[in-house]
DNA sequence: AGGCTGATGTCAGCAACTGCCATCAATCTA
DNA sequence: TAGATTGATGGCAGTTGCTGACATCAGCCT
């Protein structure tokens, strides 16, 4: 057995997701957080940039997710249709997390101002990413850009609608009845 | 006169801008921005809430700006047509700023992730107040999100367009050929 | 057995931000 | 015109986020 116990990466996102939705954001002490974790201060930091940081630790592997649906699009997919399919491997990916802890997630998340920053920042991170991708596929700069961006919009509606919503919902068909919305709004 | 030089929040703007450009902003302390705008730090949080807001000063009347031309926009325009009206009236408040000083102001933000981060969220702020706008027109939740969306996308592309560009480039233009582009995309 | 590595602890310190009270020119009011 | 009021600022103490530097020690490698 190691010196402490293992996972506490695991542990300080546990105890802040806890401490955030019971105290609020804003009366939680980076201090508070480790000590439920049962390590110092110090070591959150050196898990997570910022306070903010510790409710976002899977964006790593999400981004590659999404980035390789992307990739993996038939070359025929239009920049649009691209996009659809890393939304696909997104929600193929979240649909198997706990919905009841994704709605935690968000409701803490949509409560603080800094948090929402921080999550919008992420999708950003993503949309830049998918728009990299589309550029590779011979997408033109603009085009790419708006396309990534539409898909990220999708994604956070479809997303927050899915973690608000009753049993049995399907991620992949919210994001795609939305997407199938905005085309038809472009063109009316 | 009074006791202190007057318009110590526009001399903060200005100290901030400057400093910000010259030793970058995590370089930079609020007591440095303050000392050059002849105040003390506390007057600096006064007018700012954070480091960063200095930098976002105009944000609330170009919101109402945008609020206004989207409001202003005829009844018979789709939900599209009215977020461009509302981009005409930003970009006829912008492109009567100094271009040099857009561009100073842009490169600083580009080059620190917390300034693009708030940037984010300022242009997630309008996006919200369109979408409200347009839904008060009729248009359905979902719809008004992503238009708005969009929206602000075109925005944040454009304006950094311009504001990289040479003389003699029109703002205004520069967004509808921008959206046209969009519409194109979502057909095709 | 001995050295290396990686995760953690410990501690000092800076800078962001806040609350509280004092100050005093301008302005209002009786 | 004397006095109260207001509003912007200064001054200062305190909390918290975050960082750098160094120490510790279990597990692994040789």
């Amino acid at each position: 057995m190691g010196r402490w116990e293992p996972d506490s990466r695991g542990r300080l996102q546990e105890a802040a997701l806890s401490l955030y939705a019971e105290r609020g954001f804003d009366q939680t002490t980076a201090a508070q957080i480790a000590e439920r974790a049962g390590v110092t201060e110090r070591t959150f930091f050196r898990h997570f940039a910022d306070k903010r940081e510790v409710l976002f630790g899977g964006a790593d592997i999400l981004q590659e997710r999404i980035l390789t649906g992307v990739n993996d699009a038939p070359k025929a997919d239009g920049p649009f249709d691209a996009v659809a399919r890393g939304l696909d491997a997104a929600s193929e990916m979240l649909g198997e997390s706990r919905r009841d802890l994704a709605l935690l997630r968000q409701t803490v998340i949509a409560s603080n101002p800094e948090l929402r920053e921080r999550e919008l920042a992420k999708l950003a991170t993503y949309a830049a990413a998918v728009a990299a991708a589309l550029r590779q596929r011979g997408v033109n700069e603009l085009q790419a850009t708006l396309a990534a961006q539409v898909g990220m919009t999708v994604f956070l509606v479809a997303f927050n609608q899915w973690a608000e919503g009753g049993d049995g919902q399907d991620l992949t068909l919210i994001m795609r009845t939305s997407f199938a919305e905005l085309r038809a709004l472009a063109v009316g």
